[in-house]
DNA sequence: TTTCCATGTAAAGCTTCCTTCACTTATTCG
DNA sequence: CGAATAAGTGAAGGAAGCTTTACATGGAAA
């Protein structure tokens, strides 16, 4: 599943690990869920939208409604 | 994590059995995910928010932002 | 160059999500 | 009554998310 975190983070000069700090989860989760390796769970997900300030559908590209 | 899966499936008249097909998941699935026994992940998130035609945060509450 | 920081990734292990199979209970309908 | 459907749950196993530890690479800055 697409996702603009890495823009997101850059906007605001977060490194993974500050933002992994932010969303008490580790680094590597934070650059495993940035270049796409898995997708965050549910409750995660929220963490990331409400630190966002947006909702989870303008962070996360669900992969049945890519732009073609 | 609340969310009012069950109320958006009795408006439509569906058993569980129906949202799952419509879901491509399990019944149990389904049964486990309304009766709060686990979150579903991010994508199966997708597919019933799309499913329902509204927003994620409009079926599923975040703990962090339950009404006290 | 050397040091420092950010990033990417691998391995092993645990937890959570999701599956199938199976059984139970309740309700409805003939 | 008996038959059928819906809902809830348990067990076992596979897949995915997340952890810690560890190492490699690249860029910036001294």
């Amino acid at each position: 599943m697409n996702n603009c975190l890495k823009v997101l983070r850059a906007e605001r000069s977060w490194s993974q690990g500050d933002l992994a700090d932010r969303l008490e989860v580790s680094r590597q989760s934070v650059n495993a869920i940035e270049t796409g390796r898995y997708d965050p769970s549910l409750p995660l997900a929220f963490r990331i939208a409400e630190l966002f300030e947006r909702p989870i559908e303008a962070i996360f590209v669900s992969p049945t409604k890519e732009t073609l």
